[in-house]
Formats: structure tokens, sequence, C-alpha cells
RNA sequence: GGCGACGUGGCGGAGUGGCUACGCAGCGGCCUGCAAAGCCGUUUACCCGAGUUCGAGUCUCGGCGUCGCCUCCA
């Protein structure tokens, strides 16, 4: 079987995927907090992990991939007070909005998506370890953990311990023993319109507790990768990472993988700045296809631009794949287009290199295209079915199919071909082609396709 | 300032110490009645300088430039 190797943000290195327990694999993925629509930049993440899963699973093991959805944080409760409504609606019309906008990305769902609301037991269960554990401590009403109780912390985002502070003058400084201490649970205050019972009273939890309980109580802790987006790693998750592996002794996860951010000109995607394209937006203009092969045309941790270039180009190539649908025939594919087939999976054991591997599926289609007679499109689907991919292949759909009208015109036009009455010939294309249809001549006949 | 990463052909984007990435666009050709689709070709692509090496875009050092994080952030 093929090692699977992944780059790991702690180490620095690319490691062997090595289950706990042999076959089994657990993603947890941070997902979007639920204050607004999401953005493409927020959809990148989402695709990688549910089309790494569907790779890991091709390969026969067993993933449980976890996505949870932030639905209590500082930003819902500010989004909410500037629309004048409860805090509590309007996390749960995002989270619709966000499961409706992902579905139709069409990679299947995470098999978890836990909400913080519902999680409450498990993040108090765990900061209240902390606290016996000594890595934490309460403060009027708030609890903070003790940064440098955990000598490791900084492992993960690299820096020293010197040169980070967690918001030091800002909201519970006065509280804190530490300028580097964080919240993980913070005492409830005025403007906000959602609070729970605690030890410490009423409040909320810290947004990283809410991650590190979330993920142990989906995984259980050291478990396979944890990922993200990398805009992450400092300070969210290498908080998570101090909490868990203080509290329970082991590593929160043993391989962490992050994405690279998805650029709008030469700046990072974001809210804050402004220069966000939504996912439900670039969904409508340009299809599904496109999307997915715009997302998968980079490597997951380098930075990815997006423009309306980069959609033309990518309906460009789901359009070479539509394309080699019609030349397929059902059935196995030649073994001379083996290689390619095999290095597409080589290339997504290799760091999930996802444009080494549409190299690859693009080299199957251009010899597929080079060989004469049929053409067995078996491997074609199998990679393509790893990429969510496999539609494009189906062919066309019932509104495809020519009208008998247009297919009057056709046999009109093989008349006037046979009477070599070129003229009029390429006057019914003229006609068929303002209806919608191309036609195409070919050894064995015309046919018509759909203009796209 | 600290930490991390990156600079590849018109554009996007992989990659390896010596062998065509791939896609998109343009141009030329084949095929076609003409097209479309497809195929073939497209003349030292690897930021600059130095070094290591038989050989470097690929390793080392030094520049220049860009991006991300250090504050909520996928």
């Amino acid at each position: 079987m093929r090692q699977i190797r992944i780059h790991d943000s702690l180490t620095g290195e690319l490691l062997d995927l090595a289950p706990r327990e042999p076959g089994k694999v657990g993603i947890y993925v941070c997902g979007p907090t639920v204050y607004g629509r999401i953005h493409v930049g927020n959809a990148r993440p989402f695709v990688v992990f549910a089309i790494y899963k569907r790779f890991l699973e091709s390969v026969g093991l067993d993933v449980s991939l976890v996505c949870n959805i932030t639905d209590i944080n500082d930003k819902i409760y500010t989004a909410a007070v500037a629309a004048g409504r409860p805090s509590k609606d309007l996390a749960a019309e995002m989270a619709a909005f966000y499961i409706a906008d992902t579905d139709r990305l069409g990679v299947g769902r995470p098999d978890a998506e836990p909400l913080a609301t519902e999680s409450l037991d498990a993040i108090v269960a765990l900061i209240e370890d902390l606290i016996e554990a000594g890595n934490a401590y309460e403060a009027d009403g708030d609890v903070y953990f003790s940064v440098r109780s955990h000598p490791a912390y900084g492992e993960l985002s690299h820096r020293s311990i010197e040169d980070v502070d967690q918001g030091e003058g800002i909201e519970g400084a006065d509280r804190k023993r530490d300028p580097l201490d964080f919240a993980l649970w913070k005492q409830t205050k005025p403007d906000e319109d959602a609070a729970w019972p605690s030890p410490w009273g009423l409040g909320r939890p810290g947004w990283h507790i809410e991650c590190s309980a979330m993920a142990e109580a989906a995984l259980g802790a050291d478990f396979e990768i944890h990922g993200g987006g990398n805009d992450l790693v400092f300070p969210h998750h290498e908080n998570e990472q101090a909490q868990t592996s203080a509290a329970r002794g082991v590593p929160l996860a043993r391989i962490w993988m992050h994405n690279g951010m998805v650029q709008f000109g030469a700046e990072k995607m974001a809210k804050s700045v402004g220069n966000v394209l939504s996912l439900h937006e670039a969904l409508a203009d340009n299809g599904r296809d496109a999307v997915l092969i715009w997302l998968l045309g980079g490597h997951y941790r380098q930075p990815l631009s997006c423009s309306d270039e980069r959609f033309v180009e990518a309906k460009a190539r789901a359009q070479r794949i539509v394309e080699i649908g019609r030349r397929i025939t059902d059935g196995e594919s030649p073994e001379g287009l083996l290689q390619y087939r095999e290095r597409f999976f080589d290339a997504l054991a290799d760091d999930f290199n996802t444009p080494a591997a549409l190299a690859e599926l693009f080299s199957w289609i251009r010899e597929a295209n080079r060989l004469e007679g049929d053409v067995g499109g078996a491997d074609l689907r199998l990679m393509l079915e790893v990429l969510a991919l496999e539609n494009l292949l189906n062919g066309e759909s019932e509104s495809d199919q020519p009208s008998s009208e247009a297919l009057e015109l056709l046999l009109a036009r093989e008349t006037a071909r046979a009477a070599s009455d070129w003229a009029e010939a390429d006057r019914i294309r003229d006609l068929l082609d303002e209806a919608g249809w191309l036609v195409r001549d070919a050894e064995s006949g015309p046919s018509l396709v759909r203009k796209q």
C-alpha cells in the first residue's frame, strides 16, 4: 500500500500517516464562526479536507471527519447587536446558510459537525481538569489558562513566549496573572444575550477551549490530523494544543495540516479587509465544478489566487473533462494508461498534491484522445470520483437531449451536405447554433452538442 | 522587529541535482467541404549575485521583492 505522507506544521516535516488504530483516521478541522455568509476562502479548508477524506477512503482507510461550527463568539454578539436581533437567531440562520452553501459544493458532509452551544458540558469539564492540573485559574468569574505553566507553549507556531501576548491591555487584562494568559471562560457581559451556567458563574467559553473540547469529544485526544487555515496556527491552534496536552498529557493531534490563504489580488481574502467573494455567489456564477477545479488547482499549502480569470480557466478545464466523457465508453481502461492513474494516487499520497494529480488526470485524457477506437473510462472515473467530479462524465441531462426540431434540422443539413450544397448546410448550422446547438461531424455521423 | 513561507514560460500552477509537468490563452500545422472536438508543434521558463558540484531553476550564503501570522480571522 502507498505510504501516505503529510506536511506537519509542528515539526515542519513530511510525516507518515500513522493511525492510532490501524486503518482508522480521525480528522478535525476548524469550521467557520457563523456570523455571516461564508466566502470562498472559508470554503477552501472545507473542500481540501472533504476531498482528502475521499482520497483516504479510496485507499481503504476508515475516515472520521469532524468540522465544528463556532456559534459562540464575540463576532456573533457584535453582529447580532448591529442587526438588532437575538444572537441565537443570527447564529442559527448563518449556520443554516453555511450548511446550504457548502452542500452545493457537492463534496459530501463531514461525519460530525458539533456546535459549541451543544458542547458546553465537555468544555466545562475540560476547564475544570485544567484548573485541577494547575494550568488554569479562576479570577472574578473568568478562567484563564496559565501559559507559563505549560513549558511546551509555542511549539506549534514556533515562537518564543517572549514574542507574544494575548491581548495585553485589552479585555480582562486586570484579571490575568500574566499578560500571556488567555481566557477559557468569560463572565457574561451586559451586551451579551447568551450565557451558560458554570462552576464560575454565568458566562461563556473562550474560542480555543471550544475546539479542544469538541475535538476530544468527537475523536479522543491524540487523533491523527488537525486541520484548518494557516491563519489559525497562532494563537488558536497553539492554544488548543496547549490546553489538551496540559490536561491530558498527550498532544491534541499527531499531525497539524494547514491550508494556505485564498488571495484576492495580492491580499488575503478576509471579511475584515472587505475583499470577499461569497461562496454562494461564486457557485451561482461559475458552477460548483469550476469552483472545485479552481480550489484543487493549487497545492493546499500555497496561497491561491482568486479572480474571474481563474474561474474562466477552471471552466475550460471542466469542459475538457466533459469532452473526454463523450469519447470514453464503460469498462476497463487500457493498460497503457495505467501509469497515469497510479501517478494520480501517488501525487495525492505525497502531501495531497492535487495540482500534480490533476496533471496526471489530464495526461490520461490526452493519451486517451490519441488512441483509436473505444477507450474504457473506468480509471478516469475512479480518479474523478476521488475529486468529487465524476458528474462531469455523466453526459447530457434530459434538457440537453436535442429536440425533434433540432434533429430535423440536422437531417436537412445532411441532405444538403450530401448534395454538396455547403451554403445551405452552413445556413442550417447557424440556425442550430442560434438554438443553442453545436454541430459536430464525425466519421460515425453528425451529432448535436449543447452549447455551454 | 520576531516567526513562517514564497519568487518558474503570456497567465495560472506542480516538480526533480542531469530526463515533456499540467491547464488556460495566442500562433502554426494535421483532421474537416468549412467548422467544432481532438491530435502535433511553438525557437536556452525557472528574481539577482556568489559558492558547492562533472552538472543547479533544484543544495549553501548574500541581496532584492512579495505574502501570511504576531489582534478577531479558513
